[in-house]
DNA sequence: CGGGCTCTTGAGAGCTCTCAAAATCGGTGG
DNA sequence: CCACCGATTTTGAGAGCTCTCAAGAGCCCG
């Protein structure tokens, strides 16, 4: 770990960081670009977001004075960060999760903990940004990823399992599996088994 | 930190940690239980969900095999696991959170992932279970908690932010703020400016 | 005073939910 | 092996909520 926060980041959050104003609108970090800082506001307001290719935009998080962000698992941001107002951060050299050690006790929880803040927050994009039949396709995507056969599908839960993991009703995530079949984009073998015929069109629903 | 984890969990995850197996259904652990232990999932497939008081139901996510959850930043879990289907894992003991050293790096970057997996986790309730009045209420409360003077609220966001991070658009927020002003709840002294005047029937929307 | 942006309000369409019932599946006992 | 039972899943019809489209009102700034 290269790195280095304050120790006391209360009391004297600019000692070991760089501040830096941000106008109105201003781009803080542009989603890809490389992540090489973390951030702590001291005034102002930041929203971290993500746009789609279709126009629809997603917020993640505001974050106020004594918020910090901008911590990513990869080199790159998952998502941008732009002032909401005029804004004044500090910036400090982000922690090098490639730790020397590989092994080491901390950087095997860290990895946990950022993947399961990724996770989360694509899970939460999907609640707030996608219709019924898009939620279905992504969780259907999910699922094959995990699958060792990629095609064929088990659906270890029941219906109302997924509904609940997609903000649904049962009735709504029996009826879009039914789409999906009509489409021939799927095809069920049983209530819990099914073959992926088409991909590209099951990828294509989300863009 | 005194738990420890597996140096090579791939290789023999079982070595350092108890094995256990839970019958379809079961409980792993419930909202509130004491945090005590880390889970690995070997065979199987575990929910993490939350039941409201209305008999809604949330599912944050699934975990299946080499999935590690259960790591909490408090002492309580926030969220109940249970097996989906016939599942073995095993459980380490949790670290302790309440670091010797308190000012370790390693603590301070811990706390602002483990909240920040907190707010995303909450977010993506309020997305996935919340209709847009309970939302613009949830979304009140959380900016009221940030404001220095608890009843009045400054809005810094225009309309459109908070309809993308509340999943809604920006006409719904607009009416929704109309109806809790009609209603009494609140008043709008401008646009980016209200007063809350009834906080127990805010507090209510939500139960 | 004018122009652009933000916010509000209205009307209608569309999507998802609710309620209800039929169909299917899985397990159990005869 | 078959019949039965409960749980799960599917399907249908209608209601309700939120979105879309459109227009008007309010506000800031030049």
């Amino acid at each position: 770990m290269s790195g280095a926060l304050p120790r006391h980041s209360d009391q004297a959050p600019r000692a070991l960081g760089t501040v830096r104003h941000f106008a109105r609108h201003q781009t803080i970090f542009a989603e890809g670009d490389s992540a090489l800082h973390v951030m702590l506001v001291i005034h102002g307001m930041v929203r971290s977001c993500r746009n789609f290719s279709d126009g629809r935009r997603f917020i993640g998080a505001f974050y106020a004075s004594g918020d910090l962000f901008g911590l990513e698992r990869n080199e790159a941001h998952i998502s941008s960060a732009e002032a909401v107002c005029d804004t004044t951060i500090v910036h400090y050299p982000a922690p090098d999760w490639r730790a020397p050690v590989q092994d080491d006790l901390c950087t095997r929880i860290f990895n946990a903990m950022m993947k399961s803040i990724e996770q989360t927050s694509g899970h939460a994009q999907l609640l707030g940004r996608l219709s019924a039949l898009e939620k279905l396709a992504a969780f259907l995507l999910e699922c094959s990823a995990r699958s060792k056969i990629p095609n064929l599908l088990t659906l270890d839960m029941p219906r109302q399992d997924i509904a609940d993991y997609l903000g649904l009703t049962v009735e709504t995530v029996s009826r879009g599996l039914a789409q999906l079949r009509r489409d021939g984009t799927i095809a069920l073998l049983s209530a819990r088994q099914l073959r992926i015929l088409n991909l590209p069109a099951l990828r294509g629903i989300n863009d």
